[in-house]
DNA sequence: GCGGAAATATTGACCGAGTATAATATCCTG
DNA sequence: CAGGATATTATACTCGGTCAATATTTCCGC
């Protein structure tokens, strides 16, 4: 594959996806149709399907991936004898003290969550990623086919982020400060992922005595 | 409102139901459409929806109230000084000993959920139920405007629910039995209210001391 | 540079879910 | 049976998404 069309090609997606998130802020989601982004990055409605296989993810493309990969790593790179939960928890509290991007709400953060909340379909896809999040983090915690209780380990750590994302954005909306909500998110993190680290400690004794 | 005409509405309610669920067992959930439905119920497309706002509700229709139902009626009943969630896992029990039909795996129920999994759109409209039984369940446990803990708790309970249930689906598909099936879904269930237990009455000591 | 192969974009027709609206049939009440 | 309410229907439309055929571009060996 030559360079020049590679870099055409992110050139192109790039284009697209910047257009159309210009007109959904401007106009909302829903109200804005594949055709007039199509229009108005110049290309036909296939070549925008041809980068984004659903209208939601001209918006969500890699929102959630996002978590995947860090959780992914920091597990990978844990100390011997650690466990993964317990690891997780060491991650968010690195990432709180750098308020990094990933771990910090800012205005313009709930901004975003609440226009993504605005659209039923959006809010659908989201629900998707994040039970591919899940499945992701499942296989990471046991392996390639995890038992019943690594899916529900993972997918309680994921409604926790995402419970705990919603109750901050919901403190913007009552007016609070973003250190409230970020004292809001990772209190519930905290709680969240406590849950799920003990209940994988008492599996893990109860069935090796 | 007359009595004849309440019951020609259950009727045809009840007669599209049958239609569609007949054909989607035959060919598949999005192979059928929504007209063919309507010809075969002697309906116009418009009736259809005027029953049923999505065609997902087809199937799911009062699937997952279900759930909801008797959460609620648990916890309402529930005697004094005992915690919601702890009602919660009396009321599993209790169904586990019954064998009633909410939590008790055949390969009929296997089959159906299966079926559901197996069609995008089915599952999309399970997730969005599933977030509504966890909201009702909050407000179930916390009142009208539940915190955040709330909101995790009930996030977790259905979480769990939903997550026990797909694993005694996989067991039927590795072809177990229905004890094993039923087995592998109680242990799930009671690993994940514990979990939620615990986290809640953490809480409880953490706040007030 | 140039010609052919392969990838990619475009076009235009198509499908099906869901909505809006206005007209019509059916039932209930008085 | 008249008249108002409510169900049902026909029709036409929007929009996301797919498909198949065609056109265009890009790449690579010559």
């Amino acid at each position: 594959m030559g360079e020049r069309r590679e870099s055409k090609k992110r050139e192109t997606r790039q284009r697209i996806s910047d257009v159309a998130t210009e007109l959904f802020f401007a106009r909302g989601f829903d109200a804005v149709t594949l055709d007039e982004i199509a229009a108005a990055a110049s290309v036909s409605k296939m070549t925008v399907f041809n980068y984004f296989a659903r209208k939601e993810d001209l918006m969500l493309d890699r929102q959630d991936d996002l978590k995947l990969l860090f959780f992914r790593e920091a597990i990978r790179a844990r100390p011997q004898g650690q466990s993964p939960i317990a690891e997780l928890r060491v991650l968010m509290g690195k990432l709180r003290e750098q308020k990094h991007p990933f771990a910090h709400f800012d205005r313009h953060a709930a901004d975003f969550w609440r226009f993504v909340v605005a659209s039923p379909s959006l809010e659908a896809r989201l629900r998707e990623l994040n039970d591919e999040a899940a499945e992701g983090l499942a296989i990471e915690l046991a392996g390639p086919t995890p038992d019943g209780l690594a899916r529900l380990a993972a997918g309680m750590i994921v409604l926790t982020v995402r419970t705990a994302r919603e109750e901050a954005v919901r403190v913007f909306e009552r007016g609070g400060s973003a250190k409230k909500a970020n004292a809001v998110f990772f209190a519930l993190i905290d709680q969240g992922f406590a849950a799920v680290q003990a209940m994988a400690a008492t599996d893990a004794r109860g069935q090796s005595p």
